[in-house]
DNA sequence: AGCACGCCGACT
DNA sequence: GTCGGCGTGCTC
């Protein structure tokens, strides 16, 4: 008897057995059509199989198998196999989400015909490769280069340098000799946003390489076309965001992540994967090597990297300006602050002014304020819907919430008593932007976030301005920190930093830190020296100090003494399950449920208390979460297998969403 | 997740 | 007397 095992894309943690008569071996990581219940469904072919488990009337047949474009390789399951178990999804969703829409919806784009030909084959058609002239390299770039030439086989290499200290060009070399010798390349970076820019330089430096991007804002088509050029070989380099981990490259011999520590190679829905740590994994199921690269690396990675687990590479120098930026603490405790700006970075603004340079002021808030209050009643701007204040925004003049996007008119008296004198309390980037116009009317003040950057197109207008000059003042949020080089930028002033020193969530310094550094390094390329100027309240806080010092590593250490004391990551591994309803009770009741269930199965693990979440509310669904912690991977891998099996089989409340989030993020 | 079947309230 | 509410159960 012929049998398929097909995943299928469905929220059910099994496959689905189908007989199909003409079957064969090479069938397996085919896309297929199946009947399923009333309706019809498209699927992959996971394995074959001469007998099901399933009684012999249930079974039914295929519809089709879809043999129009080559088999995904057993590489590529595996790696789907291994996402299902490590973050207990079911392996339908995983390759779902692993393909392209297009493909997973039984489709094919249309090709041009001698790509369309070359993609149909299975053959791959390497092409020797002869490296052009390459610029020169400073003695550390060297030694990460010959670090990595000299690796074979799996090894994980962290690439530990600055802004500027030409971790680019190490990639590139690395690219090079993996093109040289017939093989395919895959590079992650965090965003979007910087796709074009690197494919840019990528493909001017290796102008006769068939270069592909993957991304999510694609166009269904070319990401169809782009995932079968890679699958077929025909692509040699690979760029993308996280979903990029998962094209299939039957000839992958290197993989890069760039800013490997970014919060968003892990994806917070669906599927909650890091593309970094699933990297990783393929990198050591296919014996290759994995560069890891970052002036601030996570401190999971740090920490295996300082445990030798990881091969450290570092870059101390800055390859394109003379020094690093000079970074000022300043202390605002005892000053008067002109709308939160001090009278050292004030007069740094007009200095760069008259001097015809940039500065940036950077505070991760947009909107004019946070909150509009009522101060006689106590009256505060609150969206329905969720746990959080409404933020002002006088540039539209509405009140909006930053999460779930509801709108609101301003109102002209307070709702609740009628007063007409309503505050806004805090500041965001717009307020910042208004009190710079009125302060330096002479300048050019450019507000970049969000808001002002809305489209692609119209952030790409704010970049061109700046790099023509036309803006002296920017005021921005962490839009600006990454990977854009602003030549004419000499002062960055960092405000409103201290909020995340204190935060709930252990990885908020982490963050602080690496956003600063991050910041930081916009300023003071190629002939100017930089100035960083970080206005404070705890200005001997030791994370402010490292940043003086630019030491990354004093700081690194200190947390992870921290995280070592606490029992926190990455001392242990941790996994959360969370729960959204209507109400609050009926998300803890399963909570507490799960917990039982769970606390049957568990070995080495431990069960923490079900808590609402810090934000308790969203999208007026009231959320809760239990976390599970274990100093042993496999011990907490081993729990969550078996109590998945039980929280499925559990009974649940209509409207009641649940799900499990391994190496959770965020808190 | 869909989509069926299945028993109880306000309508042509 | 029917349309439809979403509770429960199944999908190879």
């Amino acid at each position: 008897m012929n049998i398929v095992r097909v995943a299928l894309d469905l929220p059910l943690p099994r496959l689905f057995d189908y007989l199909a008569p003409n079957c064969v071996e090479s069938d397996v990581g085919r896309r297929v059509t199946v009947p399923f219940g009333t309706g019809s469904r498209t699927g992959v072919i996971v394995a074959l199989a001469a007998a099901s488990d399933q009684p012999d009337d249930k079974l039914k047949a295929v519809t089709e198998i879809l043999r129009d474009m080559p088999a995904l390789p057993a590489e590529w399951l595996a790696l789907c196999e291994f996402c299902a178990r490590y973050y207990q999804t079911p392996l339908g969703e995983v390759t779902s989400f692993a393909l392209p829409p297009m493909l997973r919806r039984g489709k094919l784009p249309r090709m041009k015909k001698e790509a369309a030909a070359i993609a149909a084959s299975p053959t791959p058609t390497p092409e020797p490769w002869s490296a052009p002239a390459l610029p020169r390299l400073m003695a550390a770039q060297q030694a990460a280069v010959a670090a990595i030439a000299g690796i074979a086989g799996f090894h994980t290499l962290l690439l530990h340098g600055v802004t500027g200290s030409g971790k680019t060009e190490v990639y590139l070399r690395a690219i090079d000799a993996v093109l040289a010798r017939g093989g395919q390349a895959l590079m992650l970076v965090p965003e979007i946003a910087l796709t074009p820019q690197l494919e840019g330089r990528v493909a001017a430096r290796f102008p006769r390489a068939h270069i592909v991007c993957a991304n999510s804002g694609m166009a269904d088509a070319a990401r169809a076309r782009g995932f079968l050029e890679a699958l077929s070989g025909r692509a040699e380099i690979v760029l993308g965001t996280r979903l990029a981990v998962f094209m299939p490259l039957p000839r992958l011999q290197l993989i890069i992540v760039d800013e490997e520590h970014d919060a968003s190679f892990k994806q917070q829905e669906g599927l909650r994967y890091s593309a970094r740590d699933v990297a990783v994994w393929r990198a050591h199921q296919l014996n290759i090597p994995i560069v890891l690269g970052s002036a601030t690396p996570s401190l999971e990675t740090f920490h295996h990297a300082s445990t030798g687990r990881y091969r450290m590479l570092e870059l101390p120098e800055r390859a394109v300006a003379e020094a690093m930026p000079i970074v000022r603490i300043i202390d605002t405790r005892r000053e008067k602050l002109q709308e939160g700006l001090s009278a050292v970075l004030l007069a740094g603004l007009q200095q760069r002014l008259e001097r015809g340079e940039q500065s940036l002021v950077f505070l991760n808030r947009r909107g004019y304020a946070p909150v509009l209050a009522c101060p006689p009643c106590g009256w505060i701007s609150r969206c329905q819907r969720c746990a959080v204040n409404l933020v002002l925004h006088l540039a539209d003049q509405r009140l909006r919430c930053h999460h779930c996007g509801f709108e609101a008119a301003i109102p002209r008296a307070c709702p609740d008593c009628g007063n007409v004198d309503l505050l806004p309390f805090g500041r965001g980037t717009q307020r910042l932007e208004t009190m710079l116009v009125e302060r330096f009317p002479e300048a050019r003040v450019l507000r970049i976030d969000r808001d002002s950057a809305s489209t692609p197109k119209k952030w790409q207008a704010l970049l061109a301005t700046i790099h023509a000059g036309e803006a002296d003042i920017l005021v921005g949020t962490q839009m600006l920190a990454k990977g854009h080089d602003f030549p004419l930028l000499t002062l960055v002033g960092a405000v409103g930093a201290d909020a995340a020193l204190f935060a709930a969530d252990f990885r908020a310094p982490e963050r602080l830190f690496a956003q600063l550094m991050q910041v930081g390094g916009r300023s003071g390329r190629a002939d100017l020296p930089g100035e960083v100027l970080i206005q404070t309240e705890y200005p001997d806080h030791p994370l402010y100090r490292a940043l003086v010092d630019h030491d990354y590593v004093r700081f690194a250490r200190a947390q992870l003494d921290e995280r070592r004391i606490a029992g926190f990551p990455p001392f242990s591994f941790q996994a959360m399950l969370r729960a959204e309803a209507r109400s609050i009770e009926q998300s803890l009741a399963f909570l507490v449920a799960a917990r039982r269930a769970g606390e049957a199965v568990a070995d080495g693990v431990t069960l923490y208390d079900a808590v609402p979440m810090r934000m308790q509310r969203l999208m007026a669904l009231e959320r809760g979460q239990l976390l599970v912690e274990s100093t042993s991977r496999p011990a907490l891998q081993a729990f969550l297998a078996a109590w998945m099996e039980k929280l499925y089989a559990l009974k649940m409340p209509g409207g009641l969403r649940w799900h499990l989030d391994v190496d959770p993020l965020e808190f």
